[in-house]
DNA sequence: CTGAAAGCGCTAACAA
DNA sequence: TTGTTAGCGCTTTCAG
């Protein structure tokens, strides 16, 4: 391995010279400059990360987090997006990112400790376990961070629009002229509460009735196995509501499932609104008409609001991007 | 920051026996290794592993590399399942997890440099751009590597065995009567090839004819856009097959989509196998017959051979893994 | 503009 | 069983 020492042997300088060119320090001569530049490109040199941030305690690496059994993990379209969104613009500003978990060298220990022990600068909350304990000591903690779909007084937070989202479905919906609306929740989780209290407050602000019935928890993890079950529920009623507005395209594509299974039609029997917009559901047929949420704006928007956080800005901050509804074939005028 | 030299002066003892203490070396008496962890426990300290790192040459870090562009790359539910497999065993083996990619810093500089930079002891890697100079140099490098899904001399490989499940395929449907069998094929991709081959060796050894325009390639990519196309050019040939395999469960959900839309029924006007067995296609009506790959599997005994290799195992290894066919509604019998 | 010296926190010979 | 000493490769005062 090749070290400053070595090109400063042969460059004819000191070590000091060598590390000032690397970190762009302007007291060096072009000459001495060029020389050592010339020889570190002769020897193959790569500066040695460990050896910077033990100096510099600072590690240029980011951790991620995101809930560990995988079920509603990384196959999440929604991390996926973030996730390449936050990567994009953090690894532009010279960090990489780390995947952080409970366990470090095979033992329990929190992720905390995980940070620490590796000295990330920060990290990125994807779809956490709320309750979790060493989740929350996470939260107490002093290290940046930045939550996305989360509420918090203690670190940054992220997150769509969810309650315009779902008041802009609901209104599309009476637009449409739908009265009778249901809907299908995403359980307790951030973006689920929020939907569902858009949901609400726009069927009050258009004098609609909400009909318990018509209000169906799927469960927080946004399979389409749930929304599959929250449609039979649904069709349980006696009368059936026009048009269903789900709070995630999961759940959306279970009920049209089952809808089809039951054989009844979308949006000929009932109509069908989702919200993401994730990647296939513009290949269903119908095409799922839905709520855009721009899941890559929000990586990177994350990305910068942590990276803030870490070169020394103050102070919480919260973003709330805007939705868009994407108009397809799964919605009919009455 | 609690160092060891902290715990040494509290302890009364020196930072040697402290370190060994934390390295389970035997050396140490029972007293004083009692002593040393609680004076450690009540100090709150934690290790600091980049200065380890630096003395070991060792950094107990895992890069994972993955096409970049995301179209392909995280989003993909075989990259999801991998990589889930692949961190539940590195993590319990005490390693950690880190994106790699070209740039660093911001700069351009391509997979090695980065790998020797953050010293990551190992890399795995998952859908790669093949002829990318940058992967090129990486499998000429002497770093650790473990590939998925890719054939190699130099390092270690670890894949499904593609040719077996799709003869699979291709015999069940035979079975149920099927002699005018089309593939839609993953383009020229490492399993795409694999299972092409494997789709014609089983028609020659049924000795069923191979119409060339029953065979279609949809993209590399593995979309269902592409399995959309790729069926509406199979619907062009006047006497249609009566049984489709596709090298991938996205192009046959694409596939089924565009048959929906030509207002042709699966299985009823034609069987459908796909190959993967991602999450969705069991929702599917009619649910989707096809060839389950162990995802999980894979990425776990990617990680054992990776780290084999790290901890000074040598010669190159390579693993393929069996697939099983699941037969679910999309292929009637004739 | 350049460099000597100290130190980041840890491990590893080697003595004691 | 314990401790001394010398690095690992880099940055950072501070003096020249």
């Amino acid at each position: 391995m090749v070290t400053i020492y070595d090109i400063a042997k042969i460059a004819g300088c000191s070590p000091t010279t060598v590390s000032k060119v690397f970190n762009d320090y302007s007291d060096v001569s072009p000459k001495t400059r060029a020389k050592i530049l010339e020889t570190a490109e002769q020897l193959g040199y790569l500066p040695n990360a460990h050896a910077r941030s033990l100096t510099m305690k600072r590690s240029w690496t980011i951790g991620v987090l995101f809930n560990e059994p995988s079920g509603a993990g990384i196959l999440h379209p929604y991390f996926a997006g973030v996730i390449e969104g936050f990567k994009k613009v953090s690894t532009s500003k010279g960090y990489d990112l780390m995947f952080v978990t409970k366990d470090i060298g095979g033992k329990k220990s929190g992720y905390v400790e995980h940070c620490k022990i590796r000295g990330v600068d920060g990290v990125v909350v994807i779809l956490p376990d709320y309750g979790d304990p060493y989740f929350q000591e996470l939260l107490d903690s002093d290290i940046p961070c930045v939550l996305l779909d989360q509420e918090s007084e203690q670190k940054s937070t992220i997150c769509s629009d969810n309650i315009a989202g779902a008041m802009q479905a609901v209104e599309y919906l009476h637009r449409l002229g739908h009265r009778r609306i249901g809907h299908i929740g995403g359980g307790h989780s951030f973006a689920g509460e929020k939907r569902l209290q858009g949901y609400l407050r726009a069927m009050e602000n258009l004098n609609l009735p909400v009909e318990p019935q018509y209000v169906i928890q799927g469960s927080y993890d946004y399979t389409m196995e749930s929304g599959q079950a929250a449609m039979e529920e649904l069709l349980l009623t006696d009368e059936l509501p026009t048009a269903v507005f789900a709070a995630g395209d999961n759940l959306a594509v279970g009920a049209m499932m089952t809808l089809k299974k039951r054989g009844l039609r979308v949006p000929d029997d009932i109509s069908l609104i989702g919200f993401d917009d994730i990647e296939m559901v513009k290949f269903l047929t119908p095409a799922l008409t839905t709520v855009r949420q721009d899941t890559y704006a929000l990586g990177s928007k994350a990305a910068d609001m942590l990276i803030y956080t870490i070169e020394g800005g103050s102070g919480v901050q919260t973003a709330m991007l805007p939705v868009e509804i994407v108009i397809r074939e799964s919605c009919r005028s009455l």
